[in-house]
DNA sequence: GACCTGCTGCGGCGTG
């Protein structure tokens, strides 16, 4: 096997792998080998770091060397969903390309102009390109497309899971069958590259929607050296007090500003800095605001302990330059460094090696834990180490019913549960993505300078990925967007779809090719230059102290013409105020979190305050008579505890307020108020009973922010199709509420 | 009770 897979590699491609001295090819690339080279759709999927780059490209370019090379069409298309990777990926095929002579061309917003149009003019090999650039491409040059592509052999896509079920992989999707459609080919071969997912048939799907069955599939063997886990639990009380920066650290003459309690408990503190100090560490603060607050604190400690700063803030708020800096430091700088990042640092970017991951809460799925484990134990000998710190409120018999079950332990340790089981939240392929299908529309108009109604749902819906789009809808969306208060697009009097007066403007924007929301933001400045981007939204003044990329500012002018504001060292500093909008909770997770409540196995990874929590919730939840109940009277209120994810929850929610309840969602719970247990199981029963539950009613009482780009566009009645869609759970609403008067 | 990603074409100016 090992020889075959090798000798069957084009020679130059053989010659460059002796010269890299490689004394084996991996695992995942024996297996992509022999498959990549005969053609068709694959999914390669296997561990960060286990050369699945080269599993797709030793044998792309042994096909490419064999076959004829010629300057009229790229025979590579390389999509990736950072610029950053695409750097990366470069720098790593840049000999191999050499050695084979195939050209390789980076195509991204920090490209020059000029390497583009030398690219465009002689167009062959390989392009390395994020989805932004690919539309851009096809929108300005539509009337070029078939001499770029039509001799394109394959299409790879990394970070594949990135691209599954979100906006910019329906775009991904939809770009490629117009690329298939305007170069009058039916089928051109597609990679995709991911870590390893918890479903691969709906990876396969993803890749080849409506034909996943034809997709091979090769998965990498899980090279891991063990996991190491360990639970710590923090127990603070209700009304801890402040905790105020150390006073070495203020002026003389300023006014204090003290910390919110919810700040790091001190305990907490001492035992990161402790763990973290003198390695190389992630930890994971789980919001923005955290990670600042987090890495204020241990910062502080360093200067206490007269100890030059290792901890250093990476979020996405943060300018370029800065984040690079700590990356850079991680990678290449001797000195012992810990990130506290948020999910920035999850994907692909390599950050070399680290000694510990650590986390301060659950989190919110258990393929991101997955993802960040894989970043510790790298090195052959080492195994991944994995530190969750979880803060509870000190709670006893008195104390609010939801305190006392300690839920973000019990999530930690579902989560974990999960991990162990090899279980990982597969990803989410339902979903109208209206907004997305307007944004197609128009960039089809573009690209061929108008198209007919039919041919555009013949070309998006049927053909490409808008599948859950019918007709009927598809017309209602056309006259969303042809209303007087829209004019995105207009009908010629020969049928033809062209694009309105505002269609034109929004397509004269750069912003015009992505398609996700982005919000605006001013610049943080100091002296020197631009710390990051702070949220309109958040109410800043001059004199106001912040904490931004780790340290402590003065706000020194806010300039809201240029959307400027100017900070000046200082030594006090508040956290800063990033909104956030929650997220979904898998029912997998929340069903595992009454097994754990309910049972009575002991957890080996558990400290001992961990454990001790852990009893004391079980206790509360048989006290409480959880275990043989789900309906729990409080006060003047009632709770009810489904034990379900976070969409299922909330579409529970909306049931009962359609019937005229007052309440709302409480942590994994519902708390109704107001209300005596025998009328809310009158309203379950009345759920439950209703099989064919009226939608569109339980839409009214939703809150609908506009989350997508062009959900403005659309009228109410195909916003609440999109809510109900993608949002809720309907379907199953009976029978959640019919599983809650059961129990 | 959250997080992240991306960007063209052109006019104007300075420099080699």
């Amino acid at each position: 096997m090992l020889a075959s897979a090798f000798e069957r590699l084009a020679l130059p491609v053989r010659r460059w792998i002796w010269q890299q001295k490689w004394a084996s090819l991996r695992d995942v690339q024996e297996k992509a080998i022999p498959i990549v080279l005969d053609g068709g759709d694959v999914v390669i999927s296997a561990r960060t770091a286990a050369g699945k780059t080269e599993a797709a490209f030793l044998p792309l370019l042994s096909r490419l060397v064999e076959s004829e090379q010629t300057a009229d069409g790229f025979a590579v298309l390389y999509v990736s969903p950072l610029k950053a990777l695409i750097n990366d990926q470069h720098r790593r095929l840049e000999s191999l390309c050499e050695a084979c002579d195939v050209l390789l061309h980076k195509w991204h917003g920090d490209v020059n102009e000029s390497a583009k149009a030398r690219a465009r003019r002689r167009p062959s090999g390989i392009v390395l390109i994020t989805p932004e650039s690919l539309e851009a491409l096809l929108v300005r040059r539509g009337g070029e497309v078939p001499r770029l592509f039509g001799r394109l052999d394959t299409v790879v896509i990394d970070e594949l899971h990135a691209f599954i079920g979100t906006e910019r992989g329906m775009q991904l999707q939809s770009l490629l069958t117009r690329i298939e459609a305007a170069t009058g080919r039916q089928r051109i071969d597609r990679i995709g590259l991911s870590a390893t997912l918890g479903d691969m048939q709906l990876a396969a799907e993803a890749l080849r929607p409506g034909d996943g069955q034809e997709v091979s599939i090769v998965e990498g063997a899980d090279e891991g050296n063990g996991l190491k886990l360990q639970i710590r639990g923090y127990e603070v009380s209700a009304s801890v007090a402040a905790v105020k920066p150390p006073e070495d650290d203020k002026a003389p003459g300023e006014s204090p500003e003290p910390f919110e309690a919810s700040d790091v408990p001190e305990a907490l503190a001492n035992d990161l800095f402790r763990i973290l100090r003198g390695r190389s560490n992630l930890l994971f603060a789980g919001s923005r605001a955290k990670v600042e607050t987090y890495t204020d604190r241990l910062s502080a400690m360093c200067r206490q302990e007269r100890l030059p700063n290792e901890f250093f803030a990476h979020h996405g708020n943060l300018a370029k330059a800065v984040r690079e800096e700590v990356e850079i430091r991680l990678r290449d700088d001797p000195r012992p460094t810990t990130a506290v990042a948020t999910m920035t640092l999850e994907l692909g970017i390599d950050i070399g090696e680290v000694a510990t991951v650590a986390q301060i809460g659950p989190g919110f799925s258990v393929a991101s834990l997955r993802q960040r484990l894989g970043r510790s134990g790298r090195r052959a000998d080492k195994p991944a180490i994995l530190r969750i710190f979880a803060v509870e409120t000190a709670a006893g018999p008195s104390s609010h019913p939801i305190d006392r079950l300690h839920l973000d332990l019990v999530q930690s340790i579902a989560m974990v549960e999960c991990l162990r089981e090899n279980w990982c939240e597969p990803p989410t392929v339902a979903g109208l993505h209206l907004s997305t299908l307007i944004h197609q529309i128009l960039a089809l108009i573009l690209q061929t300078g108008g198209v007919r109604p039919l041919v555009a749902w013949e070309l998006l819906c049927n053909r490409g990925p808008f599948r859950s789009v019918e007709k009927m809808v598809f017309v209602d969306l056309l006259r969303c967007m042809a209303s007087p208060a829209n004019q995105l697009v207009e009908q010629s009097p020969q049928g033809m779809l062209m694009l309105g007066a505002k269609g034109e403007k929004i397509a004269e924007s750069y912003e015009f090719y992505a398609v996700f929301m982005s919000e605006v933001e001013y610049r943080i400045v100091d002296e020197t230059r631009t710390l990051g981007t702070y949220p309109i939204a958040a109410p800043v003044a001059p004199n106001e102290t912040l904490i931004f990329a780790g340290r402590r500012w003065r706000i020194v002018s806010v300039d809201d013409e240029a959307r400027v504001i100017t900070v000046q060292p200082t030594r006090a500093g508040k956290p800063p105020y990033f909104a956030g909008d929650g997220g979904d909770i898998h029912d997998h997770i929340v069903a595992k979190m009454r097994e754990v409540l309910a049972g009575d196995e002991g957890y080996f990874y558990l400290d001992e305050t961990a454990a001790q929590l852990l009893a004391a919730a079980r206790g509360a939840f048989r006290d409480l008579g959880l275990h043989e109940r789900s309906l729990l009277p409080s006060g003047d209120n009632v709770l009810i505890f489904p034990w379900v994810g976070t969409k299922q929850l909330k579409t529970l929610l909306l049931a009962l307020l359609a019937r005229k309840m007052k309440g709302s969602a409480a942590w994994h719970a519902i708390e109704i108020l107001e209300a005596s247990a025998d009328s809310v199981l009158r309203k379950l029963e009345d759920i439950a009973a209703n099989e064919d539950p009226d939608a569109m009613r339980l839409a009214d009482h939703l809150a609908m922010p506009q989350l997508a780009k062009f959900d403005h566009v659309l009228s109410s009645e195909l916003m609440n199709l999109v809510t109900i869609r993608e949002r809720l759970d309907v379907p199953v609403l009976p029978s959640i509420a019919a599983k809650v008067l059961i129990s």
